[in-house]
DNA sequence: ATGAAAGCGCTAACAA
DNA sequence: TTGTTAGCGCTTTCAT
């Protein structure tokens, strides 16, 4: 690997054959003979010899490079499901490049551009608000955990999220069937149909359970961040000190109102009950564990890469929209 | 950006003036009048042209590519250090292949072989043992934290790491002060050379501070994880009940060991004091908040970018092995 | 200060 | 089944 880089051109000479039959037996496009294969092979493995992929890119117009757009690989889940996303591509012989755009626009931008300056072949988003729409390459693309927005030109794109609305309306269930009656939610403020979906899952859950959906009862964040979580539970808890359980539409901000308990000596289960959403690790590391509604990560890894994939070979889009079950794991938190 | 591709050609075309003009301009290799400049860029601005970095790499023979190897990002660590380098070199007009090896030897080598593919200009490896050494493409490449066994070729590669022995040593110092007599360590097992400078500092300070240095009191652990730091401490305090401090070399394993101590009914700090290495942000929301050795992400990350930047750029290496001054960060733990 | 032209390594259309 | 050849978009001599 370390040795220079061989080309086309001297495997064909070793071989004895044209530059265009290695090409062939190389991408497998046929017309050539089993013996010519045979020989071309054993120099390419002798010899190490991989295509360099700038001169394909350029030749085919777009290279085996695909682009995933993650708002902050800092977040365990979304480095989780990037990592996973990498690996399997990795074995599609495709390049990922993943992108941090730490929620800016700007910064989403210049990936783009220099995504589409490299003739990325695909590309896939995963949760959060797209920034800036009309920025966006014609190339398949999957969204991840969020609706996109623009239904935009061909069907060339694909939407894969986790049950949502079915795990909101779980997280509730669990709720009122360990007593709960009053029962909060927190959720992110925005658009993000994931999070909304969660919370429609509540209202959902409370309306079957025969109890009434209050709005005030219904809080926001900024942002998914422990601080967040932390704080919307003091001002919850001071406003409605009745209330006996809460979910919160993703772990993070669980988890920081699980420290909140524990800083002002509120016990939970006991006191309040508290169940999140996503089952990440750190879950298992709260005090107490934190109960939660799990997703997939490897599931949706795969489909999405599978998906992708079979788009960039040219194929029809198969399903536009997939959705992914979710299961509730219980823990000491409730 | 959605509009079609446009080319050095027709820039030329619109211009008025010949390719290799044109190109001059892009690339500020002089040799062409201010008025011509000014044309080719405006003219670029509108229709946004941004050049086809295939083609660029094919004719250059190295792409605006550069790979971060990392180990894992669902690592905080090692996500912040990448992402931190990634925006950097984005800002420099470089690509950054975000590459996760998942420790696996066989991953890094397909990595590794599809960077070379896409003709990388430069290599970043952050923390980990090298595991196929001889398998390193021959570009300039910045060695974070591990110091690189193979001192190969040129010397096109530079070492950058925070001042573990210091930061050792002052975490003992640390817990010193704070009135701690039988101090004990916990470091990772193997030759990484982070952990085993850092231990090194824990006998200086020993040393320094005129206690014995008790190979008895140095645990292992056979990886960085919260249940390895939860498992070894559960095994010292056994072996060792009269312990009145610990020093571990990452943040993780001591973040295990308070989880140890809460569940188990030992105080921190009053039954036992615990400090780490690395600040990541969990520190902050464990019981209580972990006092440990801060790294200067940031910084390290900037120098490396710099570093790194600069050999591509073809000048000679300034500085092969650079340390980063390291801090105590004080907090509840001690 | 500018242009013409030769490739970089590869794929694909066309011939044979 | 195989070979010849024309570019993909760009950089870079070498002329002018």
């Amino acid at each position: 690997m370390t040795a220079k880089k061989i080309t086309l051109a001297e495997i064909a000479q070793m071989a004895g054959v044209s530059i265009a039959t290695v090409s062939r037996v190389i991408n497998q496009n046929g017309r050539f003979s089993r013996e010519t294969e045979k020989r071309v092979n054993e120099i390419i493995t002798k010899y190490n010899y991989r295509p360099n992929q700038m001169a394909r890119g350029l030749r085919k117009n777009r290279g085996k490079v695909v682009g995933i757009i993650v708002p902050d690989v800092t977040n365990e889940f979304f480095a989780k499901m990037a990592l996973e996303m990498q690996n399997r591509l990795l074995n599609e012989d495709y390049m990922a490049i993943i992108c941090n755009t730490n929620e800016s626009g700007e910064i989403e931008k210049a990936h783009l551009s220099m995504l589409k300056s490299m003739l990325v072949s695909g590309l896939i988003y995963i949760t959060h608000e797209s920034i800036d729409t009309n920025h966006t390459l014609i190339v398949p693309t999957i969204y991840i955990d969020r609706e996109p927005l623009c239904k935009s030109a061909e069907d060339e794109n694909v939407f894969i999220e986790s049950e949502n609305l079915e795990g909101g309306y779980q997280a509730v269930k669990h709720l009122v069937e360990k007593g709960c009656r009053r029962i909060a939610a927190v959720c992110l403020r925005g658009q993000i149909s994931s999070h909304h979906n969660r919370l429609e899952g509540y209202k959902k859950g409370l309306k079957l359970s025969g109890l009434p959906v209050d709005e005030d009862l219904i809080y926001c964040t900024q942002a998914v961040s422990y601080e967040d979580g932390y704080d919307v539970t003091d001002k919850l808890l001071r406003e409605h000190p009745d209330v006996e359980g809460i979910f919160y539409t993703a772990d993070i901000l669980a988890l920081g109102a699980l420290q909140y308990c524990l800083k002002n000596n509120i016990k939970a289960p006991d006191d309040i009950k508290i169940i999140g959403f996503d089952d990440i690790s750190a879950c298992t590391r709260s005090i107490p564990p934190l109960t939660t509604i799990h997703q997939s990560v490897d599931m949706i890894a795969e489909l999405a890469v599978k998906n992708l994939v079979s788009m960039m070979d040219g194929n029809p889009v198969q399903r536009s929209y997939i959705k992914f079950p979710i299961s509730v794991v219980v823990r000491g938190s409730t």
